[in-house]
DNA sequence: CACACCTCTTGAACATGTTCAACTAACCGC
DNA sequence: GCGGTTAGTTGAACATGTTCAAGAGGTGTG
């Protein structure tokens, strides 16, 4: 849970400016009115759940507005348009799998598990919004949109998220070899994605064959990886890292 | 179920208007059905020439209507939805990838060569839409979409792509494990959908990158493919067939 | 207190994808 | 030729994301 989350049973209180400004939050200016992100925050917590009640397409503008009770204008005043709605899906989200993996990392050591629990959570944390995230998902495939993964807008989000395959990595006995290591978190999280992308489409019941997928393909990890330290596979590894290293040029 | 576009086994060339109803129709007449496939094709025409010059989002189903001389819903009697105009984007430069790619294929008998050739030739005769392919793939990047690669609406132009890498691997001296011979083709087909990802999101001048990623990947793949027969390396491969026959299961 | 200013709110107006009932015209059976 | 059938066509009407000029309400300053 970030702090952020709950729909404040208490009227704005006298909290009027925390000791330091303190606002970490996303971008814009943090004044000494609180009144705003009361708003803010309810117009999110509307919208995020008539997304989850009857799906993304359904849910317009207008209703959210009704069912928060402000103007519909009121909406635009706290988000660029519809889509933005969904970072804040994409950011809670993003929270509770860091939390839900936690445990994982706090107890295995070998990095196969740890990356099995890692993958497996993110399944989890995901799994109830399933037919939400699919409609969903279609805007963040936009490569203009902002929330693509891979746009700048969610670099901060991006970084988090590989930061946990950092740990997975680093918190592991794994031997390998140095190069490797600093390129594998964010190519595990590539990885993710596309785990993530292969979900999306997943229709089996519980999404079983998504499950299936990482139970199989982590093992083939783990032992890709342990072969790389292989002296016949030194120059394939060296030849990949080479890859990555000219296609991330100019970018 | 085939014959979605017959005849398009050449490369996307503007076409200038067929002389009106001239000698169009020699002995199997449909005269009836002639006159709106015509029609058809003038909106199909006039969406895409549209779509290049001033982009997807930028083209309005009124703009095409008119600029096409009919009404706007007489666009939606032959299109479900301004989506569906991308479909004829999709089958076309299908078309148009098998055609370049023909040359490569008779000439070069190499794995390698063969196949940077076919993936070159698909960015070469998508280069001219890049701009307009970014939103379109945003269209079919949802799942429920018939245009996604992977639904069921899209197989024959899909089985269509499939059989050009299955060309690449057929027509090559390179000599490998028959299973992953089996199921290199579609492997390389996933491969190829992954290059074009990156390319939708490669903002680099002429898509140099993308250029680039292929030109890395290709000996890389060719080097993997040649070291799968090594013994150290067999069992893996045996997990990696393994996998993909466990995931493919219950589709 | 008055005034200015700034955050926040409003709802009508606008643009565009999509639908639909009505209309036209070519063809077919009689 | 006549009436009916059906493919083809029309444009107004509708739904929804988005914008914008105007206003409300509080906060600080003179």
């Amino acid at each position: 849970m970030t702090g952020v989350t709950t729909a404040a049973a208490e009227p704005a209180e006298p909290q009027p400016d925390a000791p330091t400004e303190a606002g970490t939050e996303a971008g814009t200016a943090k004044p000494r009115r609180a009144r705003g992100e009361q708003t803010r925050q309810l117009i999110l917590e509307t919208a995020l759940r008539l997304f989850r009640e009857r799906g993304y397409a359904e849910t317009t503008m207008r209703v959210i507005a009704k069912e928060a009770g402000v103007a519909v204008g009121n909406a635009y005043y706290y988000f660029d348009s519809k889509e933005h709605l969904i970072q804040g899906f994409y950011d809670r989200n993003q929270a509770a799998h860091h939390a839900a993996a936690g445990p994982i990392l706090a107890t295995e050591k070998e990095l196969a598990p740890r990356l099995r629990g890692v993958l497996h959570a993110g399944i989890d944390v995901n799994a109830p919004y399933h037919s939400f995230a699919a409609t969903f998902f279609k805007t963040a495939a936009e490569p203009t949109s902002p929330l693509s993964p891979f746009s700048r807008e969610s670099a901060p989000a991006r970084e988090a998220a590989i930061a946990i395959f950092r740990e997975v990595v680093d918190g592991s006995t794994a031997k390998l070899d140095p190069e490797l290591r600093k390129e594998l978190p964010e190519l595990l999280w590539l990885g993710w994605m596309g785990v993530v992308l292969f979900w999306v489409y997943d229709k089996s019941p519980g999404q079983r064959r998504t499950r299936r997928l990482i139970d199989g393909a982590v093992p083939l990890i783990d032992r890709l990886v342990s072969l790389s330290r292989l002296r016949v596979l030194r120059p394939a590894l060296r030849q990949v890292l080479a890859l990555i290293e000219t296609v991330r040029k100019d970018d």
